[in-house]
DNA sequence: CGAAAGGCTCTTTTT
DNA sequence: GAGCCTTTCG
């Protein structure tokens, strides 16, 4: 098969520029995947690259799995020694390989951003600083913009422009200190150890360098300096550097992703081969039309030029509903319309929206209707309570230093190790600068023969927290059955351990006595099913791959495509994905654009880009949707309309709206094209002059009399309840052409 | 020590 | 609306 024949001439100069440092810029849908699968067959089958010398890096494990299954059909096997992975998978194992360097056990636990919101605490607690003043989540994010640029707290003290910068760099010291005492890494630190370990060891760092050969970086303009400089760090050898991105598709700045990187590669490397990929295979003229349009608003850009040969397709259909439950219902009619038809299947629609709150409404309409969906990362799996418990239990047993999930099981199911007695604890660990678990098993060896006790090691045991003697019995008990479960896990499958630990801990007894613990037994044991999958590795690796696997998962990386239902995501997790419908939901200022992003002219046009990456999914049809009032935590607010939809040009959107007619409640069509801040003319002939208040007797000429229940003034309108025969409704003023009587 | 209840504060995106 | 924290009572 030649590899070259299916390819466009750009592409094909992507694949065949196999020497030295190369830029692909590549639009929306313009055969990206292919051009990196191409390049790594045409290394092997044509140019003789054994595969072991190449490295990809994907931005999800899904798309490095995928990648691996297309290649595995093109160069027929010879697949496995190839590296594939994220960047932070990829660090983890050079770490766990060659950490030591760095006194890093290659035991360390990896935490997630709820175990860092832990530390964080516990780090501000201990250098006197105020929660409440700083938000723990402000000082992660800080800490995380410092390790993102490789600063450490001296650093930050040092240049501090502020005295927050101050209070982040105390907060970041002591913060990195528990980190080291639980032998733990952050995902930030995964990068930058790696980085610093290549630094100070230069000849680890050749190790690796003659290893890859052929370095391919993907969805580049997401990477963060650090990530950038590891690139460089590996392929400085052979300058085989090759990076495939897309800057309009920038959506990760706030995660310290840096644009500059994708700019300044040319600079770096200014024998860079730079390839442009304008051809979109994708959609129809007019979806990629109204992309274009709306991404020229942007000033912080290069021009580019995207064609399709594509048919022209349909406008853009621009709906409005009145509330976020009228929007779903929409969105479920209109599948059922689509896939009635019997052209489509539910698997081609997608529903996006921008925060996961989003989808509940969607959820519930979709439940209503029986119109299978699937949900990429609900309520998360993995930061459920009972699959967090499993799982810190079973971190507890590879790494006895994690503090994290020590605090986490020590007391659950309860056991009667209560707070007081869990800071005692703490407070002793660190006075006698031991681990916890060390604390723990003195207080059961102490308890159960005192005189084996050497007091002149350790005097602090005398001068020790009094536990009362019950405390000093479950403490002791506690301790005794993690030091079985750890001798255990030396020998035990992956599997049996698991069982072991939940059934011994009293875990599954526990749980089954909640509420509703059949439910969330259930998911404990759909964890167990993911643990069964390292059936074949040894007790420790096993262990050890499972964790890893359970905390680097994306939740894309589980999304079943082949599956019969139509999928529910964020806009940011739907990057890189593609179906034939787009409904794009909550299309109003506040919601996309979002309100913390309204302020800032960079920061707006990042949520541009996001809506570009919506459009760009599209194939065929695509709808935004938006409704005119929506609950945000719990009030109710009105909503103008994305300033985003004011960018499309006309001829490119339809906005026929039938929908909501029937009940007279659809929200007014303030469209005012081109001039997004003019707001809504008034419609002529509308009563918004009538005076009403509770108790008033009113006719509706759909609904007939009623009485009116409340008033409240909403914008330039009012918003009336009514009682009508039967039903309660909520209408506006202005639209619901109400007469008074009586 | 722990369960229950009441009050508070948030607006986002995630490896 | 929900998750977190504090308070109160058993």
């Amino acid at each position: 098969m030649d590899i070259l024949a299916e390819l466009n001439p750009a592409q094909r100069q992507a694949v065949e520029a196999i020497d030295g440092p190369v830029l692909i810029l590549a639009g929306p849908g313009s055969g990206k995947t292919r051009v990196i699968t191409h390049r790594i067959a045409y290394l092997i089958k044509t140019v003789g690259v054994s595969p072991r010398h190449i490295l990809t890096v994907t931005f999800t494990n899904k798309a490095a799995k995928e990648m691996k299954a297309r290649l595995y059909q093109l160069v027929s096997g010879s697949v496995a020694d190839l590296t594939f992975g994220t960047f932070h998978s990829i660090c983890a194992k050079i770490l766990r390989q060659d950490g030591k360097a760095l006194n890093i056990d290659p035991r360390f636990v990896i935490y997630d951003r709820d175990d860092q919101l832990a530390i964080v605490k516990r780090a501000m607690q201990d250098a006197e600083l105020d929660p409440k003043q700083y938000a723990p989540a402000a000082i992660i994010s800080a800490i995380s913009a410092a390790k993102s640029q490789m600063q450490t707290p001296d650093n930050i003290i040092k240049q501090g422009r502020s005295y927050f910068d101050e209070v982040v760099g105390r907060a970041y010291e002591r913060y990195q200190k528990l980190l080291e005492e639980s032998n733990a890494l952050d995902f930030d630190d995964l990068l930058m150890k790696t980085v610093l370990l290549f630094r100070k060891n230069p000849e680890i760092l050749a190790r690796y360098q003659s290893r890859y050969r052929h370095v391919m970086v993907d969805e580049f303009q997401d990477t963060n300096v650090v990530q950038y400089e590891l690139i460089k760090q590996l392929g400085a050898k052979y300058r085989n550097i090759c990076v495939v991105g897309d800057p309009d598709q920038s959506i990760y700045s706030w995660r310290y992703a840096d644009l500059r990187n994708i700019l300044s590669f040319e600079k770096d490397f200014p024998d860079a081969k730079v390839v442009l990929l304008e051809e979109n295979y994708r959609s129809t003229k007019m979806i990629l039309e109204a992309a274009s349009s709306i991404i020229s608003v942007n000033k912080q850009r290069k021009a580019k030029n995207l064609f399709t040969q594509n048919e022209p397709g349909e406008p853009a259909a621009i709906i409005e509903t009145y509330t976020e439950q009228e929007e779903a219902r929409f969105v479920v009619s209109e599948v059922e319309k689509l896939v009635g038809g019997g052209e489509l299947s539910l698997r081609d629609i997608a529903v996006m929206y921008r925060t996961n709150a989003q989808s509940r409404a969607l959820e519930e309409a979709f439940i209503r209707y029986g119109t299978a969906y699937k949900l990429v990362a609900g309520t998360r799996f993995y930061e459920r309570r009972e699959v967090k418990d499993v799982i810190a239990y079973l971190r507890f047993i590879q790494n006895p230093n994690d503090s994290v999930s020590l605090m986490r099981i020590i007391n659950t199911p309860q056991r009667g190790i209560g707070d007081q007695t869990q800071n005692r604890l703490a407070a002793w660990a660190k006075d006698m600068g031991i681990s916890q678990y060390d604390t723990l098993q003195r207080i059961g060896k102490s308890s159960a023969h005192p005189e084996h006790v050497d007091k002149s090691v350790h005097p602090e045991l005398v001068e020790g927290p009094h536990f009362s003697p019950q405390t000093i019995r479950t403490l002791t008990a506690f301790s005794n059955l993690m030091v079985e479960l750890i001798g255990r896990s030396k020998e035990l499958k992956l599997i049996d351990l698991f069982d072991l630990v939940v059934e011994r801990s009293g875990y599954k007894k526990y749980i089954l006595g909640e509420e509703d613990g059949k439910e969330r037994w259930d998911n404990v044991m759909e964890l167990r099913t993911v643990a069964q999958e390292y059936i074949d590795l040894d007790p420790s690796d096993a262990l050890t791959a499972f964790l890893e696997g359970v905390t680097l998962v994306s939740d894309v990386d589980s999304l079943d495509e082949a599956a019969s239902a139509v999928t529910l995501i964020t806009l940011h997790q739907a990057k890189g994905l593609e179906f034939p419908v787009v409904f794009m939901v909550g299309m109003e200022d506040g919601i996309l654009p979002h309100f913390k992003s309204l302020d800032d002219p960079s920061q707006m046009e990042e949520e541009r880009r996001l809506c570009y990456v919506g459009i760009t999914r599209a194939k065929q049809k695509l709808y935004f949707v938006r409704a005119f009032r929506r609950n945000l935590m719990g009030r109710s607010t009105v909503s103008q309309p994305s300033r985003f939809l004011a960018e499309l040009p006309r001829h490119l959107v339809s906005t026929g709206n039938n929908w909501g007619k029937e009940e007279n409640q659809t929200a007014p069509s303030i469209y005012s094209w081109n001039k997004p801040s003019t707001p809504a003319p008034s419609s002529p002939g509308r009563r918004t002059n009538i005076d009403l208040k509770a108790g008033d007797h009113v006719h509706h000429i759909q609904f007939g009399q009623g009485v009116v229940v409340n008033c409240r003034p909403v914008k330039d309108d009012s918003e009336i309840i009514v009682a009508f025969a039967g039903e309660v409704k909520k209408l506006l003023l202005s639209f619901a052409n109400l007469e008074k009587v009586g």
